[in-house]
DNA sequence: TTTTTAAGTTTACAATTGTAAACTATAGGT
DNA sequence: ACCTATAGTTTACAATTGTAAACTTAAAAA
């Protein structure tokens, strides 16, 4: 699980989506598919793909033409990260009630639903009682 | 459940969440609770709060000092779509899986789970074999 | 009443992001 | 060997975001 600093904008995210699917690409193919999908100009799609370079997102094998682009984070692992993410900046109380929310509208699989049960299964032996809020700092009530 | 077009950036956000807390507040009170949490300037808190108020979030009681601000948007509502504007960026055939990873590493109540729980077996019914990537524009498969 | 403080408003400014044109160099066609 | 399309590189440019100082004005203190 590797670590990054820099995070992906949403732009960028639709292109390491396609490369993710077809496991490496050439800009070409990047440009074609995200064309049809998007509706981007290829110049576009070109500065995309150096920029996810830049952030260590991508690497290449070198070719001087038709250079095939490689993602250096599994899918999975970007996705687990990203949401993590979000959720960490969101009142820790609230969480659980949101996701039940998310969980009604998104689309699952029977596995999906079934892994899922099993994890919360395993986690309610240790769950707490309840979660406290995290939005206000440490000793706040100090503040009058 | 209102709708809203601009979104919320981290630094705002973070400003919601102790307005949300505290139901409604001053400047002088958000400038306290922030210099705490987060070590800002008291300008930027007024810059953040006057950003949400552009944005919609916030509604203010017409004071002209001491003016107190209130969220125009429910925390619970405004979690939800948020998580699920992130999750509907990613693909949905790892949804899931996402998911399941993320829930093992966050912190959820006993009822959160029960209530996590009730949510999948109403799911489990209607649940399709699989969920499809969706990565790809349509018909995509035509460009060779 | 004059001064001081602080709430609210304006202005600032660099970094990031979305979006893309222009330029350069090279592989493939003739 | 030369031309041409196009892959890769540079440059562009406005909007958003993080971060905050400066200014204005009104309330509180002296």
């Amino acid at each position: 699980m590797i670590k990054h600093n820099q995070t992906m904008t949403t732009s960028e995210w639709e292109i390491m989506r396609v490369i993710w699917t077809l496991g490496e690409a050439t800009s070409r193919q990047i440009i074609r598919v995200m064309t049809l999908k998007k509706d981007w100009a290829p110049s576009t799609v070109k500065t995309l793909v150096t920029r996810l370079q830049k952030k260590g997102y991508l690497t290449d094998n070198g070719a001087v033409r038709d250079r095939l682009y490689t993602p250096t984070v599994d899918e999975h692992d970007a996705m687990t990260y990203a949401l993590n993410h979000t959720i960490q900046a969101m009142c820790a109380m609230c969480v659980g009630d949101a996701m039940a929310n998310v969980i009604e509208t998104t689309e699952l699989s029977q596995r999906d639903i079934l892994n899922l049960q099993d994890v919360l299964k395993a986690k309610y032996a240790t769950a707490p009682e309840s979660v406290a809020c995290n939005c206000m700092p440490n000793h706040w009530e100090e503040l009058k």
